[in-house]
DNA sequence: AGTACGCCCTGGCCGC
DNA sequence: TGCGGCCAGGGCGTAC
């Protein structure tokens, strides 16, 4: 389930081996992971031969800008993996491996993703924003509390704000319920409802929260790696999430887990109000 | 406008 | 050992 920090963790760990390196090729194994793209073939022949310029990171979305001002976008879904194989360093694909970006001098970088939720396709630079639709980029500095003031001004609950890619870019179910215990906010409340005490709490918990994870290399529960095959380590210092039953860590009362709409939820009842 | 639910999909886990 | 059934859920479409 790669969120922000996991999809940072990968950026961060990409730029340093396609930065500058021209694309050779590009095989794709499931056409169906490609998308918005009249024909996988259009992409290829669009991706085949052009230069990684940068590898930028826009909510949960991976972005290569290609020196033709093509944005090669990759979107994890689920159980995604961007991994770095080159000959001297496995891993080799498997069945899982859905497309590959070769790269010169043997490099590649295997497109894993065991539930298939993610995709990938190749945008005009200029139509990027259009088409991604996402709000705000909430480590960037122009996420101030105005911002997130602004954004809460709906009645819906706190929690489905906070995962709506529209209002915030990039938080998920589990940092979604992190960040609300650490801001001592009840994730059914509704947003419009917080007060200017909550709402500061809450932007200041969402930067608190996504940077340590990012210091963590992200959240390994099941299937996230880093390009070099690493786990992250955040779900270790979880506070409530998949924590359901166990004691709070700031008061005896248990986490509770609910449904909200078919994801799990968990807070502590009595530390969020 | 808000909410609920099914769909896509696989692997892990449980009970028998 | 194996097999059916259920669960996890990001994002989207649809229905209420």
């Amino acid at each position: 389930m790669p969120e922000l920090p996991e999809v940072e963790t990968i950026r961060r760990d990409l730029v340093s081996v396609v930065t500058g390196k021209q694309i050779t090729d590009v095989t794709v194994l499931l056409p169906k992971m490609v998308r918005r793209q009249g024909s996988q073939d259009e992409l290829i022949g669009r991706a085949r031969g052009r230069t990684v310029q940068r590898v930028r990171r826009r909510g949960k979305s991976l972005l290569c800008i290609l020196d033709s001002l093509d944005v090669l976008v990759f979107r994890l879904g689920m159980t995604g993996q961007l991994l770095w194989s080159h000959p001297d360093c496995l891993p080799d694909e498997d069945k899982h491996t859905h497309v590959i970006i070769h790269f010169e001098k043997g490099g590649r970088i295997l497109f894993r993703d065991i539930r298939q939720f993610g995709e990938m396709y190749l945008v005009k630079k200029g139509a990027l924003e259009k088409i991604l639709q996402m709000g705000a980029e909430p480590l960037h500095k122009s996420f101030t509390l105005e911002a997130l003031k602004k954004i809460s001004s709906s009645s819906v609950k706190i929690k489905h704000l906070l995962m709506d890619q529209k209002k915030i870019a990039g938080i998920g179910n589990i940092y979604s319920d992190e960040i609300l215990f650490e801001a001592g906010i009840h994730p059914l409340k509704r947003a419009s409802a917080l007060a200017g005490k909550e709402l500061q709490r809450l932007h200041h918990a969402i930067g608190t929260i996504l940077r340590e994870a990012i210091a963590c290399k992200g959240d390994t529960l099941s299937d996230y790696r880093t390009p070099f095959g690493e786990k992250g380590q955040y779900q270790h210092f979880h506070r409530v999430y998949q924590r359901g039953g166990e004691t709070c860590r700031r008061c005896p009362a248990p986490i509770v887990r609910v449904k909200l709409s078919g994801r799990s939820c968990h807070f502590c009842p009595s530390c969020q109000k």
